[in-house]
DNA sequence: AGTGCTATGTATAATGC
DNA sequence: TGCATTATACATAGCAC
């Protein structure tokens, strides 16, 4: 088990070269890490390899984005005589600390307000809970939208009878939570009682979206 | 000369911190390359520190948007909100946390994809990229809601006419900053154009939501 | 401040399961 | 194939100039 001098040099063999690899990336980041929190410092990388789906991402993608745009800036580094010392440092740490917070924060509570309320809609389920004077809101809002994708569907120049929708929109996006037994009769009618939505699922296990999700996620695409 | 184990701590000796700095800066460097070249792979990496007037980049700036132009290429970044915490790095958190990326992955994708749909309902500006199709789908998922918002009125026994309704809601979740200015005015022009969703905001500057987005948040109370 | 040096901590190549 | 182990190569903290 005597270990040979590295030869700096492409690993023929596949899962010699696979094997290296996982170590290597797995030390790099440890030694990424380690310098950022050593000498604070901005520090980011992305590891592309065909061994991942993903690429490795150092510290996070936000952290790449705010690494990259300090990166762009250079022109303004020219003030680069500034020296961190220990209250700067302290401080400034504590600042972007709050800052990350707050922003965090504030992003969980929109997502999770976003996530209530399109539950609300899609399952009518929260709908019990509100008042006359809520629901007048929540109409006149969806009232709002669905004028909006008529006038839409007018400028394109579909005719459309609302009896004749045949969706091919089957479920939607949200975390199956088994319901109630008591609320499970939901009196729509002539309409499928709303349930649960669920993913779609396709034969190789990964989610599949409909397409105007996706356009809507990537719209350069 | 007995090396002492080094902490994982800000340096906070001035000299110490950047004589640590660029030694490991230049380690990090070769291991990056060196990683690179044994497995070739497509790395890049960024260093921004005050030691030095330009950013230290690998392999180039051209290697560099290159690799992220293929990191951005990747749709499913956007959501991966996984991160290497910087503060408090711990070693066994990567094996951990590779263990519940995709967990984590698929819950975020859901989140946003919730998001991003509501945003769609409400700011009507992704409408812009559906088809027909897509209208039909959305139309029809917005009268199915519609529906049962009515007959809960109904139920409820409020008599409502389209025309009559006078929301108090004038702005709902979204992301942005929040407006400072005192909206204490409500101007309920009967049908708005559909603006950009902002948040409440208060004179202590916090965010305020209707109560009926309290209620839903925290049915409890 | 920026060298260079060495002892020692760490990363990891090779091996076995 | 992946994970654990171990011996070894390598990185680098501390010191001297």
């Amino acid at each position: 088990m005597t270990r040979k001098k590295v030869k700096l040099a492409y690993i023929t063999d596949d899962s010699a070269r696979k094997a290296t690899f996982k170590k290597r990336k797995k030390g790099l980041i440890k030694k990424v890490e380690e310098l950022s929190i050593l000498c604070d410092i901005d520090v980011c990388m992305i590891i592309c390899s065909p061994y991942d789906a993903q690429p490795e991402v150092y510290p996070s993608s936000s952290g790449v984005q705010r690494v990259l745009a300090r990166f762009k800036n250079m022109p303004e580094i020219v003030q680069s005589k500034k020296m961190v010392n220990q209250e700067s440092f302290l401080r400034n740490r504590i600042a972007k600390a709050n800052e990350q917070l707050e922003k965090q924060r504030e992003e969980n509570r929109e997502k999770e307000i976003t996530r209530i309320m399109f539950q609300t809609l899609m399952g009518a389920k929260g709908l019990l809970g509100l008042s006359i004077v809520d629901l007048k809101d929540l109409r006149w809002l969806i009232e709002q939208k669905l004028m909006n994708i008529k006038m839409r569907i007018e400028r394109i120049g579909g005719t459309l009878a609302a009896q004749n929708c045949k969706p091919r929109l089957m479920a939607l996006a949200a975390k199956g939570k088994p319901k109630s037994e008591g609320e499970s009769a939901t009196p729509v009618g002539a309409v499928e009682a709303a349930r649960p939505p669920r993913f779609y699922a396709s034969v190789d296990g990964m989610h599949r979206w409909p397409q105007w999700f996706m356009r809507l996620i990537n719209p350069q695409e």
